[in-house]
RNA sequence: GGAGGGGUGGCCGAGCGGUUGAUGGCGGCGGUCUUGAAAACCGCUAUCCCCCUUGGGGAUCGUGGGUUCGAAUCCCACCCCCUCCGCCA
């Protein structure tokens, strides 16, 4: 969510950085809502104002004691003592205060009314406008304006033709393509045997890594939340299409343990010192695909259930892009010792993710298919989510609150990874080598000769 | 799923429908005192929004409705937490 206060500022500031997006979002809607947003509350204070001023003066008169007569008007003044004329004096402000306030039939309900529509109407066109790009970032309208930033390693020569994964995996019967549609339909999968136990010892070992070395928190969080955690991290509204839902309960299954990480700490203020945060956490993530339907439909690079190690950070707003930086490094650093070759890419204007106000994603290659996968995006989403999920901290004691920045990327995804593996250690036999860093959890050092 | 109990400020805990953003305590911050510290005493101690912004005003007592001139307080619905029973990995 983009702060409203910018679009009053400097509404051509907005306009243009969300041009750079390939957004073009009407301003006019969001400048004149909030303005009839603003006169409405304007309005409705005025009264409430008066109102209270009134409820105060009719609370000091309140209870005064008056002899009425049988009609229920006070008695004249000849019959009462001083000190009862004066009571009558109250009691009449009273009644006369209250008899006002009853006659004016009230318009502070309505006036609520049109302000909460209008927070719901501007709240909604804000929910839909993507985050903006931070000032460094290349501009461009898709990917191929993307910048290769560094890369690592160089991929391997092969003296013999590479097979893509799904022909070594089917080979090795470490993953089951038939089962998993018999069982889920296309693009479900069952892994078995070694492959099982690789994806198990991948994800003990990166949790390991980024726990003991990188100084992650691990955390193991609900798949299943509810639609305001979507709201927060962005996936809802726009997203609603790429989303499994639960009817019965409402719950909607996580695409990303960026969604569940991201309202970790929603609604909360943050002592001072509390920052930063950084989390790792391995969850399932579930995506409908609907959007790239027919497309990448042979083995494990586009499935609708896979497993990933997602890394999260909160910190205060002047760090964000320095921890980025670091992010990526921490990510990179599980290709690195795979020895998998990979590059780095920066993504362009045009082809930031919704959150995203700067972007890198991890490519490593795959000789097999022959393409660059990505097993990783590592994202600054600045204030944006921190809007959404209203995540805030206080710098010193007392201080006001801010909204922190977050940061997320993957530490990387399974099947892709998988598939880098599979497909680079492959030899000519058809078995795979186990990378040195995983032969101990494995227990042994080629995989399909069990 | 059934039966109870409960949701008030950073925490604990009061609150006959009327000057209650809310007594009191704890914690925190500042001050007095002290060589220093503790103790004691004094003061301060929420968030959001609006405006004619050194100031003024509005909202917020789980959430949303309702009753009322006026609701933390009364009524309804929902959500969440706790205890017990049932079921279950």
């Amino acid at each position: 969510m983009l702060d409203i206060e910018l679009f009053r500022r400097s509404p051509d500031l907005v306009r243009l950085a969300l041009r750079s997006r390939g957004d073009e979002a009407a301003l006019h809607p969001v400048l004149e809502l909030d303005a009839r947003r603003r006169a409405a509350i304007k309005e409705g204070d005025e009264l409430r104002a008066r109102r209270n001023q009134v409820s105060q003066e009719m609370g000091a008169l309140v209870g005064t004691q008056v002899a009425l007569d049988k009609s229920g008007n006070p008695l004249p003044d000849e019959q009462l003592t001083p000190k009862e004329q004066k009571a009558k004096v109250d009691y009449l402000r009273f009644r006369s205060l209250r008899d006002d306030m009853r006659a004016r039939s009230n318009p502070i309900k309505a006036l609520e009314e049109e302000v909460k529509r209008l927070e719901q109407e501007l709240g909604a066109l804000l929910l839909t406008l993507p985050n903006l790009p931070r000032p460094d970032v290349p501009v461009g309208t898709d990917a191929s304006a993307n910048v290769i930033v560094r890369s690592w390693g160089e991929p391997r020569s092969f003296p013999f033709e590479p097979l893509p994964h799904w022909d070594l995996a089917e080979r090795l019967r470490i993953i089951d393509f038939q089962r998993g549609a018999k069982l889920s339909g296309s693009r479900f999968y069952v892994l078995s045997g070694h492959g099982a136990r690789l994806e198990r010892a991948l994800v003990n070992w990166m949790l390991d890594l980024h726990t003991r070395e990188h100084g992650y928190t691990e955390i193991a969080p609900p798949a299943l939340v509810r639609q305001e955690v979507m709201v927060g991290s962005g996936n809802l509204p726009k997203f609603r299409d790429n989303l499994y839902h639960d009817d019965e309960d409402d719950l909607w299954l996580i695409p990303t343990a960026e969604v569940p990480l991201t309202s970790l700490h929603a609604g909360e203020i943050l002592e001072p010192a509390a920052l930063p945060f950084s989390y790792v956490a391995c969850t399932p993530c579930f995506r409908r695909e609907k959007a790239a339907a027919g497309r990448d439909t042979r083995g494990i690079k586009r499935v609708h259930q896979f497993e990933k190690v997602e890394l999260y950070k909160v910190v205060e707003p002047e760090h964000s892009d320095e921890v980025l930086e670091r992010l990526v490094r921490d990510a990179e650093e599980v290709l690195r010792r795979l020895e998998l070759p990979y590059r780095v890419v920066q993504l362009c204007t045009g082809d930031l993710g919704f959150p995203s106000a700067k972007s890198y994603d991890l490519e490593v290659w795959a000789p097999g298919c022959r393409e660059w996968l990505e097993v990783s995006s590592c994202s600054n989403c600045t204030d944006f989510q921190a809007r959404r999920a209203n995540i805030r901290f206080r710098r010193h004691p007392g201080a006001r609150p801010e909204f922190v920045h977050t940061l997320n990327g993957s530490g990387v995804a399974l099947p892709r990874l998988m598939i880098a593996l599979l497909e680079t250690y492959q030899q000519s036999d058809g078995t795979v080598v186990v990378p040195e860093v995983l032969r101990p959890s494995m227990g042994t050092d080629a995989l399909g000769v069990e």
